[in-house]
DNA sequence: CGTATCCGATACACCGGTGTATCGAACAGC
DNA sequence: GCTGTTCGATACACCGGTGTATCGGATACG
């Protein structure tokens, strides 16, 4: 069970991650409903039979890379928000949240695909909410450790609910984000949202930013002009 | 001008939008990136030659059935926001907007895979946008109108911040909705989010209904086991 | 260093879907 | 009702992509 059940393997494990690599840049680029098989294979610098080597089809691969992305994304999460002491106000939590969550578009964009596969099918939906559930977790755990000074707002139901608002309002500025593509002033818009959200009544803070969004929605601070190359 | 510029048609009218039908059934079952022109035109009872005398391409009927029914929930949304009275509470409009957006999953589902698309391509982003802005002006206006008692959480920008605080609730709810496909959980909850969002402190109202969702998000009060065959 | 095994490349048959060209039928106008 | 035009059905050629079978080179192991 250490490292191979049958008769180990090294190069395999190469080029696999290689066909995952190229899978999640073209799978970004043109959206997963556009892609051939032997799109990935030629961005990946290997020919059809190292794909039916390693994968049966690309459904497989494709659930196989969310798989991979979306344990590394809540795994960076759960440090995110495990960091800092329980005494600390919720903010900086959602400031690194925050980060780690909206910091790359072509993730976005290949869960937004994956969400539109899950839409359709309840056992990759099952998937898609295991990984929600796990977010939803850790936020609320966060919340409930935080929960001093600010008493969390009541309509929202204690921290479990709290936590589905933080779900939902990530949701919310993904779907914006996805149409103009600016990814700082998503950042900034969220942290107004959840501070909004959690800490409504007593604690309106400076403001972080202003809402700079009004009608002017591109060509401002972005950092992806495209579909950015690295992971 | 007033009802054809060439020769007049007629019947091309009814097979346009029996084509358009089918094509919303279809692309709602399936995915839009999954149909072939050939499904369509099966499911409108119809060959590829009516199709190819309709439209040139799958994507031209795609977006035009998307222009269809954006404008046609646009218009909705409006109706239902100007309907009341200006001093009103902002309660009443947020259910009855509620009903309107979260009414037919199969739209919901449709515009997710436009929005894959728009994600892609800015020409097509633009169209999505539009609509959106377009659906926040109508709501910036109505708490524009109704600012009288409640004086909106300062912490969004003014109303036109408020009004994108709901577009951003309304998207969080989709997204959640589109996994569980429990419609009135989803409704309920956006109730939930935006009274917390625009009445936060000083009307905690009688919770429209308990949270319900902690963790049997499935067999509840779903009204859509699958995918939904009506439009 | 030899060899058994694995892995990925190449070649081939095949299929679903596309787009076009042609034709018969329905329809509007007189 | 007749006729010119339009619309949609049918037939055909074509192509991109798939999946499989086979083979040669790389790799782990003794």
């Amino acid at each position: 069970m250490d490292d191979g059940a049958k008769r180990v393997t090294r190069r395999r494990i190469r080029t696999r991650a290689r066909l995952l690599d190229a899978a999640f840049t073209v799978f970004a680029a043109k959206g997963f409903g556009r892609v051939s098989i032997e799109e990935v294979c030629e961005a990946a610098g290997f020919s059809r039979g190292a794909f039916y080597s390693n994968f049966a089809t690309l459904d497989e691969l494709f659930f196989a890379l969310y798989q991979e992305r979306a344990d590394l994304i809540a795994r960076q999460v759960a440090d995110a928000l495990a960091q800092d002491g329980p005494g600390l106000d919720v903010t900086a939590a959602v400031d690194r949240v925050t980060e780690v969550l909206l910091l790359d578009v072509d993730w976005l964009l290949v869960k937004t695909d994956f969400l539109v596969r899950a839409a359709r099918e309840p056992a990759v939906a099952r998937s898609l909410l295991d990984h929600r559930a796990r977010l939803r977790r850790a936020v609320a755990d966060r919340l409930a450790r935080a929960q001093g000074p600010t008493p969390l707002p009541a309509v929202l139901g204690g921290a479990e609910g709290a936590a589905r608002a933080v779900v939902a309002a990530y949701d919310g500025v993904t779907t914006q984000l996805l149409l103009d593509k600016d990814v700082d002033a998503a950042r900034a818009w969220l942290k107004q949202l959840l501070t909004a959200l959690l800490a409504a009544p007593p604690t309106p803070p400076p403001a972080t930013r202003a809402p700079a969004h009004t009608h002017t929605p591109s060509a401002h601070g972005r950092r992806t002009p495209g579909p950015t190359p690295g992971a």
